[in-house]
RNA sequence: GGAGAGAUGGCCGAGCGGUUUAAGGCGCUCCCCUGCUAAGGGAGUAUGGGGUAUCCCCAUCGAGGGUUCGAAUCCCUCUCUCUCCGCCA
């Protein structure tokens, strides 16, 4: 949710910045509308409540004083119906309201280039150059069919499209992965280990952004019967960012630094014919996610870090990759902005999307009421949230499965995930029954 | 799954229909006193919102409904915590 203050006091601004940046339009003569009329409602509402307490303090001292107050009493009835009255309309003018509001996504930081979509976002920088290969070289799907690691079809059989099953050495390469990347980040990056739910309530993805939903698709996984209040994370950044929901933190507590391995769960609607083979986009994947809570002051040089976290393990396990900003018209709905880290795929010659890492500002924690201490005013202020993945673990699978393939289909194993590995270097074929 | 007990401010804890404007204590901040330390005295100490804004008002006692002129207090529903029994990884 954005700054209402500000919105109220520069509202035109406001519209103008989010239809330019986001192609959002704002109902101004609506949104005018209604808070007037909140604002007089209000009013009447906290006046008639001051009359009630007024006189029911008279009436009690006439009571104990032995008075009968039963017609004055009965007097008030009256205005204990208009109270009513007054409060349900109000009721409904504020969750009116707050629809709206929670309907207005984040407005951008002045460095996220304008354009439509990801041909618009704004390359940084690469790492790494593509292997030239002096062979064809396979997609992933092939190799680790070939590997007898990679069973799509038994998957299918299980859950149907979407879903992967890994065997032997690569089910352990992906452990591996996850393993890595958790001690990495644990040690080298201060960040602390965080085990969290992976059923949450809705409350929470309206915290963090996912919800309210505008579109027809439903992007979550939700249960039915008696736990249809509970929803399938779609990425860890959910139970670690709501864990702070309506939290005052200790100012000097910040930076708050998280990190998840989870598996990640989407319904993956509006991407039919997308990426349907292999393991590139799946229902189920595994990710470890990085979570920031910091100092308002701290969130635009935080995120840079970050996204340095996650190119760490990206040059660790010899990934060639390159970072973008994203454009206004790929950032996301709660993000104020967004550096994608993309690895080279071989079997597509082009760069994939492997992490996201967001700065949303106080986006999140005003929705979450997240806030902190500040030390000059004693007053409480609301935190800043970032993210980012580093790394989704399938991706980083598929990748290291096709950019260190030999001609024979052997998989080289990046050194740093050999010891976990029993400083095995390669897979091949002995990994698998 | 069965039986019972709870949820009050940063923490402990009283209140069980109207002098509560949430007692009292602890902690914390500031001030005073005491030549250090300890002890003592005083003041302050939630969050959100509104207004005729150095002041006033409204809401919040786990959450949501209800009864009442008036609810922390009574009733209903839900959530969570604890104790005992059963079951279980």
């Amino acid at each position: 949710m954005i700054d209402l203050q500000q919105l109220r006091q520069n509202i035109e601004m406001i519209a103008a910045r989010l239809y330019k940046e986001r192609g959002f339009k704002l109902d101004v003569i609506e949104m005018q509308r209604l808070e007037v009329q909140r604002k007089t409602r209000q009013i009447i509402v906290q006046d008639l409540q001051h009359k009630r307490n007024k006189a029911a303090k008279v009436l009690g001292q006439e009571k104990a004083k032995g008075l009968d107050i039963r017609d004055q009493s009965k007097a008030l009835k009256q205005d204990g119906v208009a109270l009513k009255v007054a409060q349900t309309e109000l009721q409904a003018l504020q969750s009116e309201l707050e629809a709206l509001y929670l309907s207005i996504p984040n407005l951008l930081h002045p460095s996220v280039p304008n354009g439509k979509n990801s041909n618009d976002n704004r390359v940084e920088r690469h790492w790494g150059t593509p292997n030239i290969f002096t062979f064809t070289a396979k997609d992933h799907l092939s190799l680790g069919r070939a590997l007898k690691q990679l069973d799509m079809e038994r998957a299918a059989k299980l859950s149907g499209a979407r879903f992967s099953v890994l065997y032997g050495d690569l089910a352990r390469l992906q452990r591996a992965l996850i393993q890595f990347m958790l001690n990495t980040h644990t040690a080298n990056h201060g960040y602390q280990e965080v085990y969290v739910p992976y059923l949450v309530k809705k409350t929470c993805l309206y915290g963090t952004g996912q919800l309210p939903k505008f579109k027809e698709d439903d992007e979550e996984f939700s249960l039915a019967g008696a736990y249809c209040d509970l929803t399938l994370i779609p990425t860890a950044e959910v139970p670690v960012t709501n864990l702070v929901c309506g939290e005052i933190i200790p100012f000097e507590q910040l930076p708050l630094k998280w990190v998840a391995h989870t598996p990640c769960f989407r319904s993956e609607a509006g991407s039919y014919g997308k990426d349907v083979h292999g393991l590139l986009r799946m229902h189920q994947f595994e990710k470890v996610e990085l979570v920031q809570i910091t100092h308002p002051d701290q969130s635009e040089h935080l995120l840079e870090e970050i996204v340095g976290h996650a190119e760490f393990i990206l040059q660790q396990l010899e990934l060639p990759y390159r970072v973008v900003t994203l454009c206004s018209g790929d950032t996301g709905f709660s993000s104020a902005k967004t550096y994608d880290l993309e690895v080279w795929i071989p079997s597509q010659k082009i760069y994939r999307e492997i992490s996201s890492c967001s700065n949303f500002e106080d986006f999140q924690a005003r929705r979450l009421k997240a806030r902190f201490r500040d030390q000059a005013t004693g007053k409480p202020r609301l935190v800043h949230t970032l993210n980012g993945s580093a790394l989704a673990i399938s991706r980083a699978l598929l990748a290291i499965m096709e950019n260190h393939q030999d001609e024979n289909g052997r998989i080289y194993i990046p050194s740093v995930l050999q010891p976990y590995m029993n400083q095995q270097s390669h897979l091949d074929n002995q990994g698998s029954k």
